[in-house]
DNA sequence: GTAGATGCAAAATGTTTGCAGTGGA
DNA sequence: TCCACTGCAAACATTTTGCATCTAC
């Protein structure tokens, strides 16, 4: 199922409208493909639609990160950045504290670290809301030399 | 050598006063001892210094920043949340995404994820940034009934 | 027709900044 | 003394909300 139908369907599951504005930016976020914010989606919606307001995408990706189409990270600059994620494997997120890159990587690889967790604090690592810091190969490289 | 003088040679060594407003919140956010919001912080303060103002928080926060001697943990209601790190040992944190408890986890914990990051990704994992979301026990046993 | 959605403007929130006066070294 | 620091108020940036109007169903 593409991710425009399952909206779809869990907009009238849900007794909620499929709107021109809510097409648009689902369709949007489609093309950016990365993690990007408010008010840079908010510029790409006017390309489609100039009248699309800032209000109507911010309550759109609510009701889009409700379903869970959406990934909300926080940055450390005050922004959150939104970005779809379809019914993509289970992932986590690392991303380059330099540039920003951010890249998904199969929750798999967290198994090792989930167990000790568990094991040693008891603790329920949520995987798929794990955001990761580090640098990235380019900027990593810069940095050593 | 205490945090506190640390931070006043960190201060001297780069021309920067020792003023009774940075001691209380260097005090304050001693006494705290986790992660807590520059509200918080400042109501705390308060206490010591009914005059205490919240840009003075702020701007000491910054300060205590660079000197690396707090950490900052960015939340998903959109406050930061800051904490006093010392000279601990190198760590990051776990914390429970229902009640907020914040637990620090020393880093070799993360090795061998270090090391897959590195190998498959060429990734350059910075662990002490890191800042894991779950449930803790409390938390865990609630929902599982 | 009607509840839900939109656009607008205004408010709220958290944080930063400019500036005149104060005080630590 | 001198320049960093403070408190205040005002600015800022991002996000949320109230409400009249509109529209998908």
């Amino acid at each position: 199922m593409s991710c425009e139908q399952f909206f779809i369907t869990k907009l009238k599951e849900r007794g909620f409208r499929l709107t021109p504005q809510r097409e648009a930016i689902l369709f949007t976020m489609h093309d950016i493909d990365r993690f990007a914010t408010a008010e840079t989606i908010l510029q790409k919606v006017r390309v489609r639609d100039a009248a699309a307001d800032r209000s109507t995408v911010y309550r759109t990706l609510d009701l889009l990160h409700e379903f869970q189409l959406v990934d909300v990270m926080e940055d450390s600059d005050g922004q959150r950045r939104f970005k779809l994620e379809g019914a993509s494997d289970p992932h986590f997120h690392i991303s380059c504290t330099r540039c920003g890159a951010v890249e998904g990587v199969p929750v798999e690889m967290m198994q090792s670290l989930r167990q000790t967790l568990g094991a040693q604090f008891d603790f329920h690592l949520e995987e798929e809301k794990v955001h990761l810091p580090g640098l990235c190969s380019r900027c990593k490289d810069q940095f050593d030399g």
